[in-house]
DNA sequence: GGATAATTTGACCGATTGGTAAACATTACA
DNA sequence: TGTAATGTTTACCAATCGGTCAAATTATCC
């Protein structure tokens, strides 16, 4: 008698590693566009090359594709946070985490969309994982960043919101590519506006516009 | 004989105005948090207290209505960057700017999220507008910071990649509400997150994090 | 008030949706 | 090699999708 569904089996087989890591990998392609109401199993499907039953078989929902997409993915897309160190130097701290959050909206604009989407729709899915795990790790960083401005070391600011502004920045890359890629025109669209949007990026965090007043 | 449908007419008439107002209220609703995939006729229809098929009797299909709520939004959304003013005082005209974005992003979040939705699927309705009135509106901006640089009275930088982060820095507070709530908890949700970081941003813009070497 | 145009709705259509049942094929292992 | 477990597919289901139609209702104007 065949056990009805992967989920229930004790040990995870060759094949069902191999399929869900495609199926996973699919549903990525589709969700980080569509957003999860606006994607259908038929799309994961035909991108994954599997027929939409044997999809079903290894995710019992399109809700339990989701679910395993999200999870799998939002401890990666946390590492360039974990990794802002409090024993560092705050300019190189800055910039490196800067650096690191760019090369992730430049390597897995995929996995920045499929958040933003998830936000956007108000957070359904993750709502409990950003009150805790998430909000856990930033108030930890926070501390770090308000004791450099105790020690002098960078200015008085508010640490929550220099955050979100490192986040937004250069997230947009990512999830407003098609924006970017219209305004810059097709001559600075290469690769090469991640260098310059790097460059810029460095210099307001660290400097700012510097101003001078007339 | 009746008329089909009310877009033939010669004059719009009171009740076309109103309803067709209603739906589009409606449609923003719907379309801001599901994208146009994800949202469905009906779900519009049951917001706007109409039957489906009188909606559809003012727009002949979804797409139509969704167009015709981009048009609408999408001038309203670029007032501030038009108001951006090439002989104004570089430190109030960046300065405003925040400000008005900051303000729309507080007081429109549905339609920042409509546009955010929209780029996240790669812009298929309104690829052209970016391309085109966008572009040239940005391009009209950028020479004007150029100038500015050039004259000293910023520093020198990359003018696109100055205005992608006044508007991922801005609309992030639409966009990403949820996350921001989650993150301040429910100690520092209330409005009073907007002036935080209003003050937060013009401070970043204006001279940056002032880090100390150590 | 009556004729006419404008508006609204219930019933319905074919296509697509998420998901199931069961037959069929393949693999792993004795 | 046999056989039981695992994997795959075809056919199908009820619900929902975008959209149509004709009939019913309401507003407009003489």
């Amino acid at each position: 008698m065949a056990i009805p569904r992967a989920a229930k089996t004790q040990r995870r087989t060759r094949i069902q590693e191999e399929k869900e890591e495609i199926i996973l990998e699919a549903a990525l392609d589709v969700f980080s566009v569509s957003g999860f109401r606006g994607s259908t199993i038929d799309q994961i499907a035909e991108v994954a090359g599997m027929s939409k039953p044997n999809l079903l078989y290894y995710f019992r929902t399109k809700e339990a594709m989701h679910r395993a997409l999200i999870d799998r993915v939002l401890f990666t897309w946390l590492e360039p946070l974990r990794a802002f160190d409090a024993n560092g130097d705050p300019e190189s701290e800055i910039r490196s985490y800067i650096r690191r959050k760019l090369e992730m909206a430049r390597d897995f604009p995929r996995e920045s969309r499929l958040f933003a989407n998830e936000m956007l729709q108000g957070a359904p899915h993750v709502e409990d994982e950003l009150r805790g795990p998430l909000k856990d790790l930033v108030d930890e960083k926070v501390e770090v960043i308000r004791a450099w401005a105790k020690a002098g070391k960078i200015a008085k600011c508010d640490p929550y919101h220099l955050i979100f502004s490192i986040w937004s920045t250069t997230q947009h890359y990512a999830d407003f590519d098609v924006q970017v890629r219209a305004v810059l025109g097709d001559e600075h669209s290469g690769e090469g506006r991640f260098e310059d949007a790097a460059r810029y990026l460095e210099q307001l965090f660290v400097d700012g516009l510097r101003i001078r007043h007339s």
